[in-house]
DNA sequence: TAACTAAGAAATTCTTAGCCC
DNA sequence: GGGCTAAGAATTTCTTAGTTA
């Protein structure tokens, strides 16, 4: 899976082995290796090639139909900005509070837990 | 990097190291060895740990901040590993919960301000 | 119970070089 | 130029078992 993408995205992106293997830092016959699947890139390395080409790790492992990286890079997106903004505070609290926050969440968490446990019994 | 993360998110997840093994079909063993950076995953692992733990490779790998569609964070902005936690903790709890959570920090944020302001006097 | 680590076995990758088209 | 592959060296992972908290 991972061969034939990454074959694809660098054909794709218009790079020879050899120019794709310079900008990871490596040889073509690695690069060639990857691609018929003689080995398999370590993750740095996957990192490498999916920076490189401007495209994700999930895409090139197969777990995406998504080929576009900046989606998945783009940061500071929360769900719940309320959220985002009391625990941005929390990060300056005294250590002291901090630790006084962290617990109550721990508590809350376990209520949570029993909550859940009285809807679906189920081990 | 994904150290890290691995380990925050199956704690999130509220996992022992054993649970997540018998997920991704290994042994407590190479989870802890991952966790502390003595080895990697493979590239068929880091998917099934993806899987696993509901969550991407990139994120994993530490290429991007968010976690998934639902619970999220930026780390970088939060030194403390705990806090973190807590904070992916809280991002899954019901809206009800949350907003407690929400509610206790701006609580302590208030109390903190009266203690730098009161730094001068005793108790 | 949960997590960490040492040590050796086992498996994999990387490099080099040569080959083909 | 562009890409493919063999073989051995080099590196890494995985497993087991014992240890720690």
């Amino acid at each position: 899976m991972l061969s034939k993408r990454l074959k694809s995205v660098r054909k794709t992106k218009g790079l020879t082995q050899e120019e794709l293997a310079k900008r990871v830092k490596t040889t073509k016959g690695t690069i060639s290796n990857y691609e018929n699947g003689h080995s398999t890139p370590s993750n740095e390395m996957l990192k490498d090639l999916a920076d490189a080409l401007d495209t994700t790790t999930d895409y090139l492992l197969g777990r995406t139909n998504k080929i576009d990286g900046s989606s998945l890079q783009s940061e500071g997106e929360f769900n719940d900005p309320d959220l985002q903004i009391a625990f941005r505070d929390a990060a300056d609290f005294s250590e002291e509070t901090k630790q006084q926050a962290i617990d109550f969440i721990k508590y809350l968490k376990e209520k949570e837990k029993n909550r859940s446990k009285d809807k679906d019994k189920n081990f």
